[in-house]
DNA sequence: CACACAACTGAACAGCGTTCAACACAAAAA
DNA sequence: TTTTTGTGTTGAACGCTGTTCAGTTGTGTG
């Protein structure tokens, strides 16, 4: 899974942080500063990303995002070409963060000796909770794909890919999962469909379904999946 | 299933239809109409319908919208009050069309003496195609009630619930659903796992998914949970 | 020190949803 | 019939978008 474009070192896991850049009433009155610092990309994007996860999508306004960074609004454009290009760096990290957390959930399973069946469950139960905590991101991210019409760009397949092949080893075991095209169409059977189950749950806004109700109906799936895995093809 | 506002009688399953009412043009030169014909408010539906069938969400501007509809833009907020009242308005008949459809599907599946098995495979392979033939209207319609923040209005439940009953009529005779709230839960999960997969597909623009592992997909699933319902709890 | 170049700026532009004062008709009143 | 009243319709105008680009200003070079 290649991070999206100039990462410099750490994916950062945690995707809101404290300041976003030196904002320009800090600066001494009509300190008209000049050649960026080469941070101040980095600075556009956190601004943003605050921006996104308060108010979701349409939190992302060029001018007010401008002053937070403390630049001009053509800068923005300078930096990024136009504002889906933006956008398109926060949900690139989006799920940079998910693969991570699914990764990481996958090797503490194993690490614990579970089984394929219980590894499943742990990587459902990450993606849940994923989806609790980033909300707005999360949100926003699937609203952006959705309301565009162009295909995503070839790093989303690859981050798409790379998610699925974690689930992918998780049923490696299981007998019935020893065909590779098998393998990889139930993954994919099973990771949308988890996915479906948590969006549609949020589009009710929980209210029709209460997390526990979410939860058994993961079970519910993955149950049936792994039963009839653990059978010979 | 209530249809949504003042539906004078038949639930109209064709979305597309001919012409949306006099275009201004046609009219003579100036001829300053008033007093609107009370069919004006299904004209503008219908040329918002064909807006958003061909190009989207972002078909639907008011000015345009009302020119092809020979009225003012002001009329259009008389008429709605705003665009999103529009947008939910053509939604709601989307959501009645696949009512309808699914409604039908079982009802043949269940003529034709078929298993609660196969009553499951011909509810989703219906979802399927009517995601494919509506593609527009359907993505739409998702990513409108995506992108909003407030929750949907009572009736989209409404129309939900109508939904997930059919399904849970479909898997009724099943041993492992006697159970009324594992009955709902399963419901719940199965359509939610189709339209995860089938929504996941069309993001990919089914482009790494080509429609024969779509259907395949479906099928692993919708077995797996069959198998698992033809067990006694 | 002067020049040239590239980075940065923000006023300006086109297009959006939405409003509302002015208007024009239909019905009621005279 | 003519006048008045009231309401449905209009489109110019408002405030807000994303985006552009002529102008400005700091930086590196000869």
């Amino acid at each position: 899974m290649p991070p999206n474009e100039i990462s410099k070192s750490s994916i950062n896991t945690e995707l809101s942080s404290e300041n976003e850049g030196v904002a320009a009433k800090n600066l001494p009155k009509s300190a008209k500063r000049k050649r960026f610092e080469p941070e101040i990309r980095e600075h556009v994007i956190k601004a943003a990303t605050r921006a996104i996860e308060s108010k979701g999508l349409d939190g992302i306004k060029a001018r007010p995002i401008a002053q937070r960074a403390g630049i001009s609004v053509g800068s923005i454009y300078n930096l990024f070409g136009d504002l889906d290009e933006l956008i398109r760096i926060i949900n690139g990290r989006i799920y940079d963060a998910l693969y991570e957390i699914e990764r990481r959930a996958l090797e503490e399973a194993r690490r614990a000796g579970k089984s394929s069946r219980d590894q499943m469950m742990d990587l459902a139960a990450a993606y849940l909770e994923f989806v609790e905590t980033h909300q707005s991101s999360w949100n926003a991210a699937l609203t952006f794909n959705r309301s565009q019409t162009e295909l995503p760009p070839q790093w989303y397949f690859e981050k798409e890919q790379a998610l699925f092949r974690i689930i992918e080893d998780a049923i490696a075991t299981f007998p019935g999962a020893k065909d590779i095209d098998t393998r990889k169409n139930t993954a994919r059977a099973l990771w949308a469909s988890i996915h479906g189950i948590v969006t549609v749950a949020i589009a009710d806004g929980f209210l029709m379904q209460p997390i526990a109700n979410v939860w058994a109906q993961i079970q519910i799936i993955v149950n049936a999946v792994a039963q009839s895995l653990e059978l010979e093809t």
